[in-house]
DNA sequence: GTTTGCTATGCAATTTTGTGCATATGCGCA
DNA sequence: TGCGCATATGCACAAAATTGCATAGCAAAC
């Protein structure tokens, strides 16, 4: 399991909340690595028992009290270790490609449809991304932290990019094909 | 919950065993579908106490008997349903891209040898495809179905190649990190 | 003034997935 | 004669993910 790693890593840029953690979780990581905020507390709780975090409670007004956690040296041990170790295939699960394979039973219209929304998500995240890179990237002298960073970020843009191209040629496929059920 | 679907997807096109099952979602499905035979026979288990599928035992000569399952009419169409339904993101988990972002704390070694690695895998990948590709589909009149798998054969392809180019790219990058760091 | 939404935390139950173990036959190989 | 491999099925436990619920203060909109 990795997500305890997920939010170690998280951690290593600056201590962070649950809270927090669970939003860049959406914006940065997650493009990646996706967690609702119940898990990461959760795994936030075994992470402090086993030493590889330490929290501490900051007063707030206005607003509930926040509790702040920061990386151990243990964590970064840990970390290390982990890094070693090869990483699993990613899963890649996908139920749209599935659709496509129960073409006979099923609904062309509904498949442009999903076809058109899962672009839409695509490009949400592509100009995110984009954002991103020029805000933090572009024209910037980079440390060594940084340019793993930026390596991660550059597959991740390259990959919706893909995705894009992939699902648009697909759709089109769709389109024609529902176009000459028409005659 | 999609195993399921899954499973009922490849009954669609003919009958099967579980161990017939479990063979296909390696090759075919698995691009985009992974489960174990453990796995499936539970699920199959599910789906036959549901009446989606029935089960029949045939005696064999020296091997062990097998269960053939085959999708009834209410398989066929809760499918129909589900295909409606929006599919939701996949999860897109990918430890890999999670240690780039940790970059300081790990060994960029040990990140060229996992790249390099996950490149191999992506390569084997790919060729099977082509190989279905050109052995099922090429030159062939298609119909509605193998339309249909056509195209997430083509997603398939198309992933896999991104995926390399994307990793080769990285894997470059590191290498020249790797070698700045030797001065 | 009441509803909606954001901040902030977390438990509990269920569902889904993964891993290890168990069993049985027959074939080919050394 | 013993070993590994392919065929074939499945249970049981453990880990992980999803979903629903619960609490609570403050701000802004309506």
């Amino acid at each position: 399991m990795a997500l305890a790693e997920a939010i170690l890593v998280c951690l290593t840029e600056k201590p962070m909340s649950g809270y927090d953690l669970a939003k860049n979780f959406d914006a940065s990581v997650g493009f990646f690595w996706r967690a609702s905020h119940q898990q990461i507390y959760r795994e936030l709780g075994k992470l402090r028992e086993r030493g590889f975090v330490k929290s501490q409670e900051i007063s707030q007004q206005g607003k509930p009290n926040r509790i702040v956690h920061t990386i151990t040296d243990e964590g970064r041990a840990i970390l290390r270790q982990w890094s070693i170790k090869r990483p699993r295939m990613p899963a890649n699960k996908d139920e749209l490609l599935l659709k496509f394979y129960a073409f006979e039973d099923i609904d062309i219209r509904a498949m442009i449809e999903h076809l058109s929304h899962r672009i839409e998500q695509h490009e949400t995240r592509l100009a995110r991304y984009k954002k991103i890179k020029s805000r933090y990237y572009d024209g910037k002298t980079l440390d060594l932290m940084k340019k793993g960073k930026l390596i991660a970020l550059e597959m991740g843009l390259d990959n919706e990019t893909s995705q894009i191209r992939m699902l648009t040629r697909a759709l089109n496929d769709m389109r024609s094909l529902d176009a000459a059920k028409d005659d």
